[in-house]
DNA sequence: GTACCTG
DNA sequence: CAGGTACAACGCGGC
DNA sequence: GCCGCG
């Protein structure tokens, strides 16, 4: 069960004077271990003595704003008790920017041979072989990969054990350059899903759109559930055609919101909740109720103000089963048909 | 940030 | 031993 | 066949 630190060595941040490594203390676990007792430190996976060490503290990683890499790491050490729910079982792309966000960063989907071996892999095939994401289950396997330079957290909207499943519908919408928050394509996604009868939740992104979340039952593949978003968004912008679009070129966009529904393809990715983006500012994707929506611009969180949310996060709706039907049936009075290929009777 | 390869 | 490099990638529609 | 897109 819980187990206490190793040597009196004390539980608060041990500052290195002129040193060039720092170490936190063991990452506490909340929310995700539901019996552990408030405060108590434990180590499920108990690499590096439950120590995280963050290396380069001093290291600008936000050139513009002068925030730190140690500053980085801290935030997701402060948060990890929340985020990690948002990361449990789902195969991860990680966003590194390992000299800041001045410097040219990359993609990693990947786990490296380094990272540490409570750090889970998930092998799954592509076309010419497989691919090792890495998963993450806590706190400190979080603050590792944020000391490896991960600023961004990206996710897959199925997890363990039913990788092939999704447990949600994610509606991303993504207004053009210089445009308004868009707020109405918000509520216009959560009418389609409460057409459905689908409970939905509403994420800024730290960026410029927000993302409109419907946690479902696990109970369809990704050719399914993608059909289904493709019809939502299609929907949403035959009742809409002046200010949204599922128009994939930007030059077609035209000023309208891009309803990208492309996220719940197989291996597609989203941004995940408390995530900070390589911006200016050091954004946070955060989960808002839909009462903030009118007061939240995409961009109104950061590291700095949202593990001020931390004990009191906004959490998704439970799942609703996925009607499939019912989704066909509104399409069809939109006039929107699901592709040929479809076929309602499949497993 | 780190491993690995090349010279 | 220093320096350079890799570290994603899948469509799917339109040109 | 590439390009544009996340
Ligand atoms: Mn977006
Ligand atoms: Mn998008």
């Amino acid at each position: 069960m819980a187990r206490t630190q190793d040597e009196g060595a004390p539980n608060a941040v041990r500052l290195g004077r002129g040193r060039s490594k720092r170490r936190l203390g063991p990452a506490r676990l909340r929310s995700y271990f539901e019996d552990t007792p408030l405060g108590a430190t434990i180590f499920p996976t108990c690499h590096d003595g439950g120590m995280v060490e963050i290396s380069n503290p001093d290291k600008v990683y936000f050139p513009d704003d002068g925030i730190t890499k140690e500053q980085v790491v801290n935030y997701y050490q402060t948060v990890a008790p929340v985020m990690v729910d948002h990361l449990v079982g789902r195969p991860l792309t990680l966003q590194r920017f390992p000299d800041g966000i001045g410097k040219s960063g990359f993609m990693q989907k990947n786990a490296s041979k380094h990272f540490p071996d409570s750090i889970e892999r998930v092998e799954v095939p592509k076309e010419g072989g497989t691919t090792n994401f890495p998963l993450v289950d806590n706190p400190d396997d979080l603050v590792y990969l944020a000391n490896q330079g991960t600023i961004t957290f990206h996710i897959w909207t199925s997890r363990q054990p039913h990788l092939d499943c999704p447990d949600r519908i994610i509606l991303d919408l993504d207004p053009t350059e210089d445009a308004e928050p868009p707020r109405d394509a918000a509520l216009a996604a959560r009418t389609v899903f409460d057409d459905i009868g689908l409970d939905s939740g509403l994420m800024t992104t730290g960026s410029k759109g927000y993302h409109v979340v419907a946690p479902i039952e696990v109970d369809h593949d990704y050719d399914i559930v993608g059909q289904m978003a493709r019809i939502l968004a299609t929907v949403m912008a035959v009742r809409d055609p002046d200010t949204l679009t599922i128009e994939f070129r930007k030059k077609k966009r035209e000023g309208r919101v891009f309803v990208d529904w492309l996220r719940n393809r197989t291996a597609q990715s989203a941004v995940c909740a408390w995530s900070i983006r390589p911006r200016k500012g050091a954004t946070v994707a955060m989960p808002i109720s839909w009462d903030e929506l009118e007061g939240t611009d995409p961009d109104h969180w950061d590291i700095d103000t949202a593990p001020d949310r931390a004990d009191d996060p906004v959490i998704w709706p439970d799942p609703n089963a996925l009607d499939v039907e019912k989704v066909l049936a509104l399409g069809e009075d939109h006039d929107v048909e699901p592709e040929e290929s479809f076929d309602r009777f499949r497993s």
